[in-house]
DNA sequence: ATGTGC
């Protein structure tokens, strides 16, 4: 992207002043060699998004930001249903409420390091990945209503999770406000047989060393010491998500001129908040985000069953879940004024400052852990919400490294079994069903996790509390 | 991201 054609304010925010079609600014918080590197269509993007009815705000873009479907993945823009605001399906991304969440153990790297080949191969044997996975369980019509509702909740009321995690993932473990007979029967098939698997693409299940401390005091009251061991799970709502996306993208795409709307892109297809359309695609959207948070309660499940049998102080405790891809209502303050919002996040971490009310007990002295996942070879970061993005980005901060080339692009340029046997060499088992995925997911076609995470920081974004770096990974 | 593809 050309610098020039934007607006510094500050060492890490850039403005896309309104011109034309646009109700609010746009704003992009990078340094200027991120920028330099971002797609000049992340800037066209979010120019689109900003002209979308009732925005609020500024439409932002995160330091990871990359070209999406109509949305910039690494966008954020808040609605007001009350001035005529929309919800856009392409806003929170076909993988609805995809996220991470980190696990902490008691053990040190030094004792686990030296198996994690054993520990790679019998994650990979406990944990179904790859594109088509299925698990052990099936659900009827039955189950399938009480998990859309119930999300992580219903899967601890089955036995596929712990009544302790639930506090620590967003929501309480369930979203309120589903509509599981907004979901069709083709959603609910093709999710069947999916619970309890990892998915395919940049989904993965890593066992990482916490390397590097940032913040003593933060990390002390998240249970982080340099040489633990944790596990970090990035997976969403599989199959469901990705149709439920399909089709009410193509049914707003439809709805749009009877709603007199006069859309910048197609693929920013979006409803009326207050429409039976809009309506029924957020509970729809509800429903699948208690997909994900069951999804990942019941793989962290089977990778506690894998722990418990590999040691004796395998035990797992939940830091905290996140959702990278919704849409919530929020209250903010805007202009001084604090209204009630719909806010997307796509590719984009709610990142709530220590005090805040939606935080549990135990970590609202700190503020809400932010879960950073990167490639597989630089691992994760663990930041902390500020009270600065609140006011910057409605409480959000960035949520990986975000691409830096197509899949396209790097399965030209990589080889999945080179890159396997070099991370091997420097004591990264990884272990996947598709070697050609893991030429997708090569290191190098991301951007440089720390120049990110660091952008997010000096934007005031979050803070930096830890750094993660693997030793063993299951790659979808 | 995804039973990769209307």
């Amino acid at each position: 992207m050309d610098p020039s054609l934007l607006k510094r304010e500050d060492r890490c925010r850039w403005v896309i002043p309104p011109t034309g079609a646009m109700r609010v600014r746009g704003v992009i918080y990078a340094d200027r060699d991120l920028i330099l590197g971002m797609d000049d269509k992340v800037r066209v993007q979010l120019s689109n998004v900003a002209s979308l009815p009732g925005i609020v705000g500024d439409a932002v873009a995160m330091p990871d930001a990359h070209w999406g479907y109509g949305f910039p993945i690494g966008g954020v823009a808040a609605f007001d249903a009350d001035a005529g605001g929309v919800i856009c399906a392409g806003g929170v991304g076909f993988d609805i409420s995809c996220g991470v969440r980190l696990l902490v153990s008691e053990l040190s790297a030094a004792h686990a390091r030296p198996r994690r080949g054993e520990l790679a191969e019998a994650l990979f044997r406990g944990v179904p990945a790859g594109l088509g996975s299925e698990g052990a369980i099936t659900l009827d019509d039955i189950d399938m209503t009480a998990m859309l509702n119930g999300g992580a909740r219903w899967a601890v009321e089955r036995g596929w999770g712990r009544p302790e995690d639930l506090p620590r993932i967003e929501e309480g473990g369930a979203m309120g406000g589903a509509m599981p007979e907004a979901v069709s029967e083709q959603a609910r098939r093709r999710q069947r047989r999916e619970m309890g698997t990892l998915g395919s693409g940049n989904h993965y299940l890593e066992v990482q060393e916490v390397t590097e401390i940032f913040d003593e005091a933060v990390a002390a009251g998240y249970g982080l010491e340099r040489g633990r061991v944790v596990v970090s799970i990035h997976c969403g709502s599989r199959g469901l998500g990705h149709q439920i996306g399909t089709e009410f993208m193509r049914e707003m795409l439809l709805a749009a001129p009877g709603f007199g709307l006069h859309l910048p892109d197609r693929e920013l297809a979006c409803a009326p908040i207050r429409s039976e359309l809009g309506t029924r695609y957020l509970g729809a959207m509800r429903a699948a985000v208690n997909c994900a948070l069951a999804n990942r309660e019941i793989v962290a499940h089977l990778t506690r069953q894998v722990f418990a049998r590999m040691f004796e102080r395998g035990r797992l405790s939940l830091l905290f879940d996140v959702s990278h891809n919704t849409c919530k209502v929020e209250s903010h303050v805007v202009a001084g004024e604090r209204r009630r919002l719909h806010v997307h996040r796509k590719g984009a971490t709610r990142a709530l400052a220590g005090g805040h009310p939606d935080l549990p007990e135990d970590l609202r002295p700190y503020g809400q852990p932010v879960l950073i996942g990167g490639s597989m070879a630089v691992g994760s970061y663990v930041l902390v919400g500020t009270p600065e993005a609140e006011r910057a980005a409605f409480a959000s901060a960035c949520h990986g490294a975000g691409r830096a080339m197509s899949r396209h692009e790097a399965l030209r340029r990589f080889g999945g079994r080179q890159i396997q046997d070099h991370l091997a060499s420097e004591g990264i088992v990884v272990k996947s069903p598709s070697t050609r995925g893991i030429a997708e997911e090569a290191p190098d076609a991301y951007k440089n996790l720390d120049a990110v995470v660091l952008a997010a920081e000096m934007a005031g974004l979050a803070r930096r509390v830890a750094r993660l770096s693997p030793f063993a990974c299951v790659k979808g």
